[in-house]
DNA sequence: TGAACAGATTAGATTATATCTAATATGAAA
DNA sequence: TTTCATATTAGATATAATCTAATCTGTTCA
């Protein structure tokens, strides 16, 4: 078990272990970034077991619907990816559209009267801006 | 609010108003939900001068970027977009990909060293959940 | 008022992103 | 092992958005 905490992470999910599905997972847990999926696609093929495009969907619709992986959606690019491992919030950047962490904190939650019916999963915190490499030197003056 | 207004609003962002540019923006502001691109284009176009595709998607960009339309990226899904009135967050729903307004509140900004040297221009609350039409009805009452 | 022209619009092609299909393969339970 | 529900595959298709290059138009200013 604790030889393979993946394994154990995706059975957890009943999701079966498959090399791509593995691949995926193990890509994204040890991967700091937020990569599309292209660039996942890309990444665990140029290890081994070929997996198609479908195959990356797939893996990445499941993982995300069990939990494991978060889905960040940007405005006129593709979707993001990271694996769910310390809670964070996500900055964007206006300019490339690179995905960031940002440290965690809690965010208050809305009146109950201003949700109405709606149930509620969970708050997403998301802060725009100038990333780390986007913006621009700080300038004596 | 007076046809002059959108007008006024258009120039005071140095765009020029157009039968066509006018029309989505008066979509936009009479607009309750939050349209897709797709759906903006067929609801202008029912009325009259016809826009084409491009045009829409001109129109919303150049709008977003002069900061009177605001767009909201839905995983898996088309775009959508509101006219900036009254602050507000966004719920969206994991069922069927609705966008709606929750009231707004303040939420608070992360600490200076959580940022580094990002630039940060806006905090945005994002909610997840069911929808008021996708959530089951409550039995007791 | 009316040129002039920067900016806007257009139809349709193109790109980018993601999903579907249906044939085949495989993990893991028994 | 055998079994079979689940996963994978290549390529086609669907969906979302942008690009192109020809044409048109709002606004400015003489």
């Amino acid at each position: 078990m604790q030889p393979d905490a993946i394994k154990r992470c995706l059975a957890g999910s009943g999701l079966r272990s498959t090399p791509q599905r593995y691949a995926v997972m193990a890509f994204l847990m040890k991967q700091a970034g937020h990569p599309t999926a292209v660039e996942i696609f890309e990444a665990v093929n140029r290890v081994d077991p070929r997996s198609s495009r479908a195959t990356i969907y797939n893996n990445l619709r499941d993982l995300v619907h069990a939990g494991l992986v978060r889905e960040v959606a940007v405005e006129g690019r593709a979707a993001r990816f990271d694996a769910k491992g310390m809670r964070h919030h996500h900055f964007i950047c206006d300019r490339c559209g690179n995905v960031e962490d940002v440290d965690w904190y809690d965010v208050p939650r809305p009146a109950a009267a201003s949700l109405g019916r709606r149930v509620l999963r969970e708050c997403e915190l998301i802060f725009r801006g100038l990333c780390t490499r986007c913006a621009p030197r700080r300038v004596s003056r």
